[in-house]
DNA sequence: GTCTATAGTGTGATAGAC
DNA sequence: GTCTATCACACTATAGAC
């Protein structure tokens, strides 16, 4: 461990006070998208709850699609950790069970997170025109999303699974057919007036179905019924 | 057939007028919309389109929300249209299979539309708010939805249908995984890189398993016998 | 009915003084 | 690093002349 002279101690602080207002930034953005939505997150907006100019921001972030950046990666992380605690579960359809469960619950917790990670993403493309050469939000999508193929992989070991699937594409297809419960959901339709909980239960029965009752799918054991509503 | 004098058949022409250019005006908001989406249709450059003011789009539209419920209901008739090409198929699930089909095509094909029917409602509530009593967006949606829930209690009648699950649930459901499919794509979100064709064939799949498989679908008599957890 | 003109409000981002 | 001031826009909707 090299030791610090003064000069290199004085340049640590600093560094560590940026880091903290950055941090301070990002942590009222979060606060701020989570009652009212990234459309509400506005740069004035922001600055004045942080007590600093607009201007002082643009240190920090590059533009408002970077702040929107930065909060999305949070969000997968969050989302990441949901699914994470539900590794420990054996037989991968009742984990598949689970994560599903899991992730719906997280789309209706924050919806406005969720909107913002998977359902604003209209601008998409571009993200990579950017210089800096980023636009990582697949990337952290993608590690999510291996949980939940890595339990297709062991269906299919398992024999589980029909021949001809992919379990990444099986993956992708569970994903999207829950995140299709949630959006619709969060758009506010009057529509689906079913239960965002009995959707969930119906596809999930579709994908994995309790063959007999006697083998246990979302067993009361490993899974308390939270109903999300 | 009753006569009209000079007088009426005068404010017979304003009448159709009128309606003639109200028409005019959704004919071009269509085409805006769909092209450039409905974010990007503002009360200006619709009337330099048409070739009028700004003010003058208010006599025939309240206000640009207006304008898209107008848009809504010719997506939603559209989407019907879709759906009845497939009515005279006899078979509930073949059936079903085709319009949820169609229904994923619609969106691919009319992104946009599709957007403005089911992903940018997020205002939604106040709808009822307008005094003019309408918002029945709701209604156009929900006929369209009951040819697919027709088909589950076929299904149903006919003993083809797993268990306990209320039609209008299964139906809701089977819609919910395929918009899930649609919003995915058109998001832009680089993640589902699976082709749409292939995540609808899983997802139709899962609900209607082809008859060349045994009766439950993940064969029981392969699966380990690890307890789960 | 249709126009011109504009009120009123919002936005993201930047220049330049300190 | 931070601020003030501002650019350069966009928007919906309306008042009031014709």
């Amino acid at each position: 461990m090299p030791r610090m002279g003064p000069q290199e101690r004085r340049t640590e602080q600093r560094r560590e006070q940026r880091e903290a207002l950055r941090e301070r930034i990002l942590e009222v953005s979060r606060e701020i998208v989570r009652r009212e939505g990234f459309a509400s997150l506005s740069m004035r907006k922001l600055a004045e709850a942080i007590d600093y100019s607009p201007a002082a921001l643009y240190l920090h972030f590059k533009s408002r699609g970077d702040i929107a950046r930065a909060l999305r990666a949070e969000g997968h992380a969050s989302l990441r950790a949901a699914f994470l605690a539900h590794t420990s579960i054996v037989d991968p359809a009742a984990r598949l069970n689970a994560m599903g469960r899991a992730y719906v619950e997280f789309g209706l917790a924050e919806p406005e997170t969720y909107r913002l990670m998977f359902m604003e993403h209209t601008d998409s493309a571009q993200a990579g025109a950017d210089a800096t050469g980023n636009g990582h939000a697949a990337e952290h999508g993608a590690t999510t999303l291996s949980l939940i193929a890595d339990a297709f992989v062991e269906l299919r070991a398992a024999n589980r699974l029909p021949a001809h699937a992919a379990p990444v594409a099986c993956a992708e297809g569970l994903w999207a057919n829950l995140h299709g419960i949630v959006a619709l959901k969060l758009t506010g339709a009057a529509l689906p007036e079913t239960p965002a909980a009995t959707l969930v239960e119906l596809s999930l029965d579709a994908w994995f179905p309790p063959a007999n009752r006697t083998e246990p799918r979302f067993d009361s054991a490993n899974r308390p019924d939270t109903s999300t509503r």
